[in-house]
DNA sequence: GATGAATGAGCTTTCATTCAT
DNA sequence: CATGAATGAAAGCTCATTCAT
């Protein structure tokens, strides 16, 4: 039996997951310094080191959790819509999401997670593997969303999908240039189309 | 009289350039030491200073040289074609460019670029009025060659073709997940559809 | 709480600043390196920079506490002298000290720092509001110690009295020829008589 | 025979030797830089160690230049005036001197001067060889011009003497704390009493 | 468990001097 | 003689991590 609870454990780890993420969705990962965690955390130098191993694990501890929660997205709306409804609800939800400044932050680590694994081959498929949980569930929603479905590749929409989704959070969240109504109208008939029409 | 010729100056200037990039492309800008460029281009620790007073004006150097390219890029197929042979063209050079180790490491730069360019405001408006050089050169493409292209929000179409397409080249050159035929094929005639059918 | 205790703090960082003060009065500012600081004091290369922000703040830290002493020294003095004890007290505390080694170093540092102090004027009018402090001691002794007190330009002579002195520690400490017995027995009389004989 | 005239080489020899004294007074000799040197100058980086060995010897050479400048002074004046007189002189010319920049920044640098110098043991047993000349002079204006001066310890007075006006120098024009005329009358006539009353 | 002082390798940058042209 | 590109040792400072308390 530990000293202090199990949940204030996790609650002091949340905690410092939150600062962390914060950090290092503003600063990137090298740029960020233990100390710039430890200080807006409030723990010691020394105690963050109860909680994580290293910087590293820090970094890719948020990682899991971030996409965790978009394949938890994903996951959830796909199985209660039809194909077209999904599409553009996740749309809207993804892009709308970025009025909330938490969710530009998401997509600041996110893409910064990508630098970062790029550059370890190890991680870089790791992650490939953990990506490719996405079109799982997708698929889910085209075959049985969509007449027809049998006749599309997917897999290709999937990946058009999704990567055109983050190309435009990229673009709004990261370079900051944001996509107006009109700019996510055009996507959405878009994608749409892409299917429907095919 | 400088000691030696301005060609080979030009030249030497030029060979750090294109060992810098390799290296920024494949560690990131942090990670990047002025050691690694030092090494792999043969100058002397001190001698890369006679170049580039910092190891900052070596990136920037590198990103507006890039930042240029696509743009002549944009430039030159949009004064020749219309509309929609510009959108095959353009997505096709740009994507099977990929292939090209050379343009994989083009795309993993920039988007490094635009990492590093996010933490500094100033760097950002700057960013953002160079990027918004892209859309004036679309536009002509779009006035030119789309009926009714009045009717089209000649600003947003533009964001949607520049925004996904560096989607699909993240995906691709950083994320290392490659774009099959498939992917190129469902969103070129997503796009041009985007534009036709409205 | 903190690792080690207040007392242990001060103590180390009173050895560090016991070990600059031995450098820089030897070497001078641009020539004493934090190595040389950090080699002398047995602190680590990083450790130093928990006791002090730059090499500039162990500087200036030193100085300061430099000015307190030789003020406090002043104001004792006064304080419990008439003008004429105070004057040969003060001249042969000052210039008989020079024979310890440790009050040779103060001097060298002292004159070190009106160096560099001078070269950035931001510096030079702190500084020279701390030295005008010297002053209004040195006024007191007069104005209760002298007759006809009123009459005397005290700053003046105050002046004359403390840039004096220092030209004599200067050529004894820094120039390296030692004042005789003699020299301080001229140059006293002729104080007394500068203030008496007016 | 060489390529360019005698006295070329000299004129850029001397050319070179101000710029250096400029730059040398204003930030010190570790803070100054031979690119310093250099753009002040004109000649290129290579050419200046035509004319000078090292940068040591920039300083040396100049170091030199000033010290038998005051020598000079101190002859010429001593040669022509009984003791007094040139006790007024002297002081007078020394110290209204320093309201011409010049003469400020030759202060500056030979108190520069006197700080390297200590650092380097053989060179202070040179400067003080150096030193010991103006004494002699002084020794002459003595023993000529002043009524019992074999009674008077003229080593001591002329210490007196040189060490004090440098401690006003010191701080008029190092320290920046201008000295009034109030200042210079008060020493002047302390530094003539100080030898008639003896 | 918690703390923060300590470590030292490693970073970017500077600069006196050299030497090919 | 003149030039300025090249050199590389060394500077001040940072930071992930460790460990005595």
């Amino acid at each position: 039996m530990p000293k202090i609870s199990e949940e204030k454990l996790k609650a002091k780890r949340d905690h410092i997951i939150a600062c962390a993420f914060k950090v290092f969705s503003e600063k990137g990962y090298d740029a960020t310094t233990m100390d710039d965690i430890v200080k807006l955390s409030g723990v010691s130098k020394g105690g963050i080191y109860h909680y994580f191993p290293s910087k590293e694990d820090v970094f890719f501890d948020i990682a899991e959790i971030q996409l965790a929660k978009r394949q938890a997205l994903i996951a959830e709306l796909a199985s209660k819509s039809d194909f077209e409804t999904f599409l553009k609800v996740y749309i809207k939800t993804v892009i709308k999401a970025l009025d909330d400044e938490t969710e530009v932050m998401n997509a600041k680590f996110s893409f910064e997670f990508w630098s970062i694994v790029t550059r370890a081959p190890k991680l870089q498929q790791y992650a490939q593997r953990r990506f490719a949980g996405f079109y799982k569930d997708l698929e889910q929603v085209f075959s049985d969303g969509v007449d027809g479905a049998k006749s599309l590749d997917v897999s290709a929409i999937g990946y058009v999908l999704i990567a055109t989704i983050d190309g435009i959070i990229h673009t709004h969240a990261v370079m900051g240039i944001k996509a107006s109504d009109a700019v996510i109208e055009y996507y959405t008939k878009a994608m749409i189309n892409m299917v429907k029409n095919n």
